[in-house]
DNA sequence: ACAATCAATTAGGTATACCTAATAAAAAAA
DNA sequence: TTTTTTTATTAGGTATACCTAATTGATTGT
C-alpha cells in the first residue's frame, strides 16, 4: 500500500463525478475533463488499477470500494473548501472551483475537521451538492433537472451541476441558486427555451442551461 | 521565463530563513533543513541559480533581488495561513507549522488578499513573526534574544524562532507567547539558567530555549 | 606537512507524470 | 460488407525532483 499523490487525487475525483453522469467512465472522457492526453490517462488509469481504486473494464473505468472512499473523502475536501472559500473569505460561488481543486490536496483530516466544524458542519457546497461526511455517508437528494418540468410546475433548486465560472455568474444574476422556488410558466417546444418566473421576475432559459439546474 | 513550483518555493522560503541566521547559506545546512540530501540540493541549488533565483558562490547560496521577492510571498502566504488556521480554524500555534507549508502552496494571489482582508490584515504571524505585505514590505522589529537580558531587565516578547510543535507546546504552558512581558530576576552563572518572571509565575529557562525567544 | 574530517559536487540511477506518433480494436456510416 | 471514424493502447521520449556511491576540494588537528 503506498501514498496516495495530488494526482491520484485528482483522477478519483474525476471519475467519482463522471460516475454520476455515466456509470463506466470512459477514458477518453477521463481525458477530457482532467484536460490531459488520452494515453496519460490510459496509463494512469493502469496505475488506478494495480492500485486497486478502480475497476478498468471493456466498458470503462468504474471505482473500486476502495476508491470510492478515497474519492469521498476529496470530494468533502473540495466542498468544505468551497464553503469556507464563500462562507468565511467572501469568495462568489464562481470563483471557487478551482481554488477549491488545489486546497483540497493540502487539506490534513485534521484540518478538514476544523474547518467542518468551524462552518457547524455545512451539508452542502455553495452549488448544492452534498458535502459527505465523515464516514463517508451522503446524503443525496432525489432531483430531477429543471429542463423536465412542465407549464406551471413549481420547484425548489437543489443544486447547479455546472462549474464554468460564466454561466455560474449568469446563474446568480437571475437568482437561480440553490433553495430558491421556481416557477416554470411555460415551455416552448421543438426544445426551445423555458420561460420561469424567480424571485418574482420571469426569464427565458435554455433547456441546455435548465438541465443543468437540478431541482426538487 | 519558466513556472515556479512548489518545490522552487519551499527551498527559497528555506534560503530565506537561513538567511536570517547566517548570511550566505551553505548548501549542507540548506540539505539539513529540507531534509534531502546535500546532492539533491546541490543540484536543485544550480536550477535555482539558472532561473536567477540565487547567487550561488564558494561561500553559500544568497537570494537574488528577484529569488528575496519570491520568498516574501511564500513566507506571506505561509504567516498568514498559520493565522487563518489560529484565528478562524482554532488550531493552536504548535500545530499550524507543518500545515502552512502545505498550504502556502495552494494559496493563489487572490486568496492571499482574501485571507489577509477577513483576518484585518494581520501584522505577524502566531509566532510573532511579521507578515511582508503585498509589495514585500516587512517591518521588523529590532529584537535580541531573551537569554542576552541581564539580571533585574524586563522585556516584552515579540518572536519565538522556533518550530518544533513539543517546544512551542512547553513555551505556551509557561505563558511564553508574543507581546508577554517578561522579567529576568536572576541568570546563572557559567551558561546556567535564566529564572524568569512572567505573569505572576516564576520560571528556570535553559539558555538554549531562551536564545528563540526574541524580545524588545 | 600530512592525515583526518567535513563540504560540495559529479556520476549514475529511480519514480512520477506528462507528451506525441503509431497502431490496434471497436463502432458507426456508407 | 467495406470503409471511415472514434476510442484505447503501445512505444518511445521528456522534465522534475529525488536518491546512493564515489570523487574532489577545503579546513583543521597534530
Ligand atoms: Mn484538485
Ligand atoms: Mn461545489
Ligand atoms: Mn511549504
Ligand atoms: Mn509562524
Amino acid at each position: 500500500m503506498e501514498a496516495d499523490t495530488p494526482r491520484i487525487e485528482e483522477y478519483l475525483e474525476s471519475i467519482y463525478k463522471l460516475q454520476q453522469e455515466q456509470h463506466p467512465v470512459s477514458t477518453s472522457r477521463l481525458a477530457e475533463h482532467l484536460k490531459l492526453s488520452a494515453p496519460s490517462v490510459s496509463e494512469m488509469v493502469k496505475k488506478l488499477a494495480s492500485k486497486r481504486l478502480v475497476n478498468h473494464t471493456e466498458k470503462g473505468v468504474c471505482l473500486t470500494d476502495e476508491g470510492n472512499k478515497m474519492a469521498k473523502i476529496v470530494v468533502r475536501r473540495h466542498r468544505l473548501s468551497e464553503r469556507l472559500l464563500t462562507d468565511i473569505l467572501g469568495y462568489k460561488w464562481d470563483e471557487v472551483h478551482d481554488e477549491a481543486c488545489r486546497l483540497e490536496h493540502a487539506i490534513s483530516p485534521q484540518m478538514e475537521d476544523r474547518i467542518a466544524l468551524s462552518l457547524g458542519n455545512p451539508k452542502t457546497c455553495p452549488h448544492g451538492h452534498p458535502i459527505p461526511d465523515k464516514n463517508g455517508v451522503l446524503l443525496k437528494e432525489k432531483v430531477r433537472p429543471l429542463s423536465e418540468l412542465k407549464a406551471k410546475q413549481k420547484a425548489i433548486i437543489v443544486n447547479v451541476f455546472e462549474e464554468d465560472p460564466k454561466m455560474l455568474q449568469y446563474l446568480a444574476s437571475l437568482g437561480l441558486i440553490p433553495d430558491v422556488s421556481v416557477l416554470v410558466e411555460e415551455v416552448a417546444p421543438f426544445g426551445g427555451p423555458l420561460i420561469v418566473c424567480v424571485s418574482g421576475s420571469r426569464y427565458a432559459l435554455g433547456r441546455e442551461v435548465a438541465s443543468k439546474i437540478k431541482v426538487k
